[in-house]
RNA sequence: GGCCCGUUCGUCUAGGGGUUAGGACGCAUCCCUUUCACGGAUGAAACACGGGUUCGAUUCCCGUACGGGCUACCA
């Protein structure tokens, strides 16, 4: 149930920190986002703060259905959840932007009535055409004494025009001769000349505010207290330092804080959507399933990374905690984080890095966590999925995965028998003279009790020892026999795991196939 | 083009007027292990360039180069 708009001035300006996320619902949230969403979660909780969620959805033409749930149950996969916001709650609401705008709406046209905002009935394509023709068009303080608006247009004629509901803007009616300073956390002052600002839309002609006006209502209106965002907003900050004063608001102007973005990983710019599929990996949360005929992307969640993992990475890349630790839980992420130690120049997403943390989190975590996240990854495969075998599993494979479907997929001998052989190692190793002794040693397999890991070892290696049979002649055979492969873990673990009954069959199936790969000439 | 931001190993970064310029990922070698990994050890690897300021600049200042962002009735 939306809540009713608010237009009262708000309560005595608050201390307390408050942080909002501002994402546009045109799409997945780019990894870029969610690191920006990340920061203000940290600055807020390190502060006892509020962290807000507010969906920018002036734009109709670009909204797209299903990204707004997207953004929600990502930052909830995350643990970065809002205090408040969209399906959160509050006492600032709405917190959709298409919900507000009547507020919008009338304090674009305050800004009017009071000279600081004009009417204008320039169309688009005249813009454009303008745009094309000469070469620096800007419709600024220059430019607007020659265009369509209300600024030059009789009283009658803008009245007449407006009566009749003609299209028409109101746009931001910049001054020239002064000095913007913005003294933002990050990047210290900046200063721009508003001679050189165009006069921003500030309502456009749909009646739907630019991100502009929105963004300055709203952060007014819910006692923001700073703005942690990209960089790509730092040049139309000018044009929101102007906004506040023009609302008369400057006493209540958040602090500013402007990002450094994340590049691709090798060439030129910042990462795009499209450096997932050309990399290999993801540059989203989760996946992204577009329409028909739509673009599809790779999550991180479904690519098998933990959400400590992808939330540690994001937070080291552009920021640093002032020592030499690497691996931060999120709560020590919150305790660790300060504006001040986030980097000013861009970063390059590092896939191998990000791998890596969440190799140092699956090695961290328990069994019986991981055992739950292998769970769905078996069950895609029809693979048993009780707890104690995955548990089994998490225990032997932990130490040499990167992601959780490595597990299945790395370790599938555990669930379904060998399918395939490396069979130049066989060749390698396997020696027919060496049957009679496996037929034996196959059958003190079988006989062993208990069928334990330590004690199946110290039987096998007594029998080696006392038939004068190198280890390196057999073990690799027993393990190429159970698993396929030289890769994986310790044999007779191993062995335990899959069961006596499974263990003996894979031995014996897998001589006979040693004899079959031996007797066929090599290709 | 204009405006704004940035630049320390391949990558993420620490540092800061005098340091053997530190850590991490990745890479290489070795140890552990009769597998693959984990782990441990060692190694190669950086202050974009040019001018200042200074006894001394990687560090401060100015340029240049390079990179990036913005320049929509998109956010």
């Amino acid at each position: 149930m939306a809540q009713p708009l608010s237009d009262t001035k708000p309560a005595a300006f608050s201390m307390s920190v408050r942080v909002r996320f501002a994402p546009s619902p045109t799409g997945a949230l780019h990894i870029g986002g969610v690191r920006t969403a990340l920061y203000n979660y940290l600055f807020a909780k390190k502060n006892g703060g509020t962290f807000i969620l507010r969906i920018e959805d002036t734009d109709q033409n670009r909204y797209v259905p299903g990204a707004e749930d997207y953004i929600i149950e990502s930052l909830k996969w995350l643990g970065i959840t809002p205090d408040e916001g969209v399906g959160f709650g509050g006492d600032f609401g709405p917190y959709r932007q298409s919900e507000r705008q009547a507020l919008y709406e009338k304090h674009a046209h305050d800004l009017v009535a009071r000279g600081k905002a004009y009417y204008a009935f320039d169309t688009p394509e005249e813009l454009e055409e303008l745009r094309k023709s000469r070469d620096n068009f800007t419709y600024n303080y220059q430019e607007r004494t020659r265009l369509k608006n209300s600024l030059n247009m009789p009283q009658e004629e803008v009245r007449r025009r407006l009566d009749a509901g003609e299209a028409c803007v109101i746009r931001l009616m910049v001054e020239p001769g002064q000095d913007i300073h913005i003294h933002d956390l990050i990047r210290g002052d900046v200063v721009f000349q508003s001679s050189e600002l165009d006069d921003k839309v500030l309502l456009k002609a749909d009646g739907m505010p630019t991100y502009h006006l929105a963004n300055i209502v709203d952060d007014y209106q819910m006692q923001i207290t700073q703005v942690i965002r990209g960089e790509e907003w730092l040049p139309s900050t000018a044009h929101h330092v102007l906004l506040y004063q023009a609302f008369g608001w400057e006493d209540q102007m958040p602090q500013f804080a402007h990002l450094p973005l994340i590049l691709k990983p090798v060439g030129n710019g910042k990462l795009s959507k499209r450096d997932g599929a050309k990399f290999g990996m993801p540059v989203f949360p989760l996946d992204w399933e577009g329409g028909a005929g739509e673009e599809k992307f790779a999550g991180f969640r479904e690519t098998g990374f933990l959400p400590a993992a992808v939330l540690n990475f994001l937070a080291l890349l552009g920021w640093h905690p002032g020592n030499d630790q690497e691996i931060f839980s999120p709560n020590e992420l919150v305790q660790a984080f300060s504006i001040e130690h986030i980097s000013k120049g861009g970063a390059r997403f590092d896939y191998e890095k990000a791998k890596w943390f969440n190799q140092q989190y699956i090695h961290a975590s328990s069994d019986a966590e991981l055992a739950e996240r292998i769970r769905p990854a078996a069950a895609a495969r029809n693979y048993r999925t009780d707890t104690e075998y995955l548990t089994q599993i998490a225990g032997l494979m932990k130490e040499r995965v990167t992601v959780i479907p490595d597990f299945v997929e790395q370790g599938y001998y555990l669930f379904e028998p060998v399918s395939g052989y490396d069979d130049e190692m066989i060749r390698k190793k396997w020696d027919a003279a060496l049957q009679p002794a496996m037929d034996t040693l196959i059958g003190a397999i079988e006989a062993q009790e208990p069928f334990a890991a330590p004690e199946l070892e110290e039987m096998v290696k007594q029998y080696l020892q006392e038939n004068g049979i190198k280890p390196g002649a057999v073990l690799p055979l027993l393990r190429l026999a159970l698993a396929g492969t030289m890769k994986g873990p310790a044999v007779f673990e191993m062995a335990v795991v899959l069961g006596k009954a499974e263990t003996v069959d894979r031995l014996k199936n897998g001589l006979q196939y040693f004899n079959q790969v031996v007797d066929s000439p090599a290709g």
